[in-house]
DNA sequence: GCCCAGGTGGGTA
DNA sequence: TACCCACATGGG
């Protein structure tokens, strides 16, 4: 094992699977609105609910902020969790509204920190989805760690059992790598690339696998794994 | 029918 | 701290 484990992981993803262009959206509003939406959730069921939301005109903050709670969780059904995930919205538009003036670009200017805290005070934003928005939507040089990466590093052994929590985690990926948004958001979508294609019953095609170090083979797949990720 | 999906927050011991 | 559980839909 190098000395940087976790840039040759990134080397080897990248040869594997070439770029993922994330994150998938035409505006930012889009990726914050995504980025909740997202939350346990297949994208596909995301992309649905994002449909919804711009056929009724609702992907915008002013539009979304003047729709009635029940219309709201209406369109954005498919993504499962809708109650929960729409006042969670709500909180991002009370957030937008109350610290700059509805504006989304001048929140997305906002200081890293200062954003990242305001986020968290939002109910049903947990540190993954605040530091989703921080770096896709703001552009913010932040790892963001979710339930593949936790499997992908503790199946390989990339940092100590200690260093499994969310922000230990992601120092450490912080420290090994340039602090790059791009190189960021290009691994993090990696991460999710190999959590989706790598297997969790053995096939045979996985003993020939170049990335089978990497592979969730073997371990819980569940919340239990995402716990390991709480801070 | 069962399991899982780009989490979060609240409760209990 | 360490587990559990609710939250909800849609596809394999």
């Amino acid at each position: 094992m190098t000395q940087r484990p976790l840039a040759t992981v990134y080397t080897r993803l990248y040869d594997h699977y070439g770029p993922q262009h994330w994150w998938p959206a035409d505006t930012p509003f889009e990726i914050v609105v995504g980025a909740i939406l997202t939350q346990a959730t297949a994208w596909r069921n995301v992309e649905l609910a994002l449909a919804r939301l711009k056929e009724r005109g609702l992907l915008e903050p002013s539009a979304m902020r003047q729709a009635s709670p029940a219309d709201l969780e209406e369109a954005i059904r498919p993504a499962g969790y809708f109650r929960a995930k729409a006042q969670t919205l709500r909180g991002v538009l009370a957030l937008l509204e109350d610290h700059y003036g509805g504006s989304l670009d001048r929140m997305l200017q906002a200081p890293a920190a200062v954003l990242r805290e305001q986020l968290l005070r939002v109910r049903g934003i947990g540190p993954e989805t605040a530091d989703a928005i921080l770096l896709y939507a703001a552009g913010h040089p932040v790892f963001v760690i979710d339930a593949y990466t936790v499997r992908m590093v503790s199946r390989a052994a990339l940092v100590p059992p200690g260093e499994l929590g969310y922000q230990r985690l992601q120092e450490a990926f912080h420290r090994q790598l340039p602090r790059d948004p791009s190189l960021y958001g290009e691994y993090h979508a990696l991460i999710v690339a190999l959590g989706k294609d790598c297997c969790r019953k053995q096939r045979p095609r996985c003993g020939a696998c170049p990335l089978l170090d990497l592979c969730a083979y073997g371990q819980k797949t569940t919340s239990a794994v995402a716990q390991a990720a709480g801070n």
